[in-house]
This record gives structure tokens, C-alpha cells and sequence, in this order.
DNA sequence: TTAACAAATGAACATATATTCATATGAATA
DNA sequence: TATTCATATGAATATATGTTCATTTGTTAA
């Protein structure tokens, strides 16, 4: 049994993957933790808009950050997130 | 190894799950098949708004319709629904 | 065949949100 | 300690999207 505010939790959460910046960014982590500058090269913008959304990613707890000299290095937070993602590739599979 | 386009079709569907309105009405979805008029009633919001939801849904292939006398009856589409729910719930709870 | 009814649709509006640009912050290292 | 450099932040803008309202569509059942 679900009660409604866990629905509106649920949302928000789904709603964080829903991006494609993000959904990118927590891709390009599956291989190794990257820093802020690297990612954003990677993925060809900005570094403020990555840095705008690793914070959200960071507020939900998908991914975790660790400081490495100057740089910040980023990883995925938890197995929560290969999860999820791979639940939504099999969906789009069929 | 995931392609950019399917990274782009992974935030579409995750961005499906990600509004209250829609969830809802999967998780209402989750006992029994209902009609648009009872969706809303139980959601308490208008049929219209339901409706444009549903096709939503309908065009991601969360939801199936069939039709039973006058009203059209909706139900989940298959088991990845439930599986990515539970999932995002799994996350939440930690 | 036609009336009734449930669902779908389209335009308009309001709101949410992603990116940019300029700048601030703060830790590391010289 | 001062400077440098990577990251974070805030405001502004542009865009995307959810709901409403009015109306249309299409099927059922009389």
C-alpha cells in the first residue's frame, strides 16, 4: 500500500531521471567518477548547467560527490541507479 | 553500452513517471482496469485532465485500453510499470 | 436512425524548469 | 598568506508542460 504523499515522492524522484542532461550525466558516471569540467566536456556544456544539475542528482542522492585535490569528483550514489535504468531500457526494448 | 538516442528515450519515459497526476493514475491502475469517468472521480480531477494524461501514457505504452459498453476501460500495459515503481520506491526508503 | 453519453481534442493560460551569463565561494598549493 | 582554479550560485530568459474550458468525436443503446 502506497499513501499519497510517497506517489508525490515517487514523482519527484522519476522526474529527476526525466531529463536527458541528467539521465547523461548519470550515464557517463556508470564507468568511473568524473569531475565537474570533465563531464561537462564530455558532454559538450556548459559547466554551470552541469554543475546547476549534478546538484539536483546530488539532492536526491543519486550520485555523491568527493573532493580530489582541486577538483570534485562525482559517482553514482547507490545500485538504485543502474536499477532503474536498466528497468527503463527493458521497457523501451519491447 | 547505451547510444545517445536511447539515453534521449530513457529521460522521455522517466519523465512519463515523473508527474504526480500520472503515477497516480498508474497506481490507481495498479488493482483493477477503470474508466476515464472514475479515474478522475478518484483523483478528484476533472476528465479532461485525466484524459490528456491517459493518452500520455497510452502513447508510452504504460496503459491499455478496451472498450466495455459506453465507457473505456484503462488498465497497466504490463509488469515493467509495477517493476520500475517498486524500484523508485526502493530508492525512497533508504 | 438518432439521441445520449463517455472520451478525446485544441487553444489558451499558468506554472515549472533548464540553460546562460556573470559572479561568488572556497579549498589547494605556491 | 595570497593567489589560483574548480565549482557553486543567483538572476534572467526561454522553453516545456499541466490544467482548464469549450467543443468535437464516436460508439452505444433506445
Amino acid at each position: 500500500m502506497i499513501h499519497e504523499e510517497e506517489l508525490y515522492d515517487l514523482a519527484e524522484l522519476f522526474k529527476v531521471f526525466g531529463d536527458s542532461t541528467r539521465i547523461r550525466i548519470l550515464y557517463t558516471l556508470m564507468d568511473n567518477e568524473m569531475c565537474v569540467n570533465d563531464i561537462a566536456v564530455s558532454l559538450n556544456m556548459t559547466q554551470s548547467a552541469i554543475s546547476h544539475q549534478l546538484r539536483i542528482l546530488k539532492q536526491n542522492k543519486l550520485v555523491k560527490a568527493s573532493r580530489d585535490g582541486k577538483s570534485i569528483l562525482y559517482s553514482l550514489a547507490d545500485d538504485h541507479v543502474r536499477t532503474i535504468i536498466d528497468q527503463g531500457r527493458e521497457h523501451l526494448e519491447e
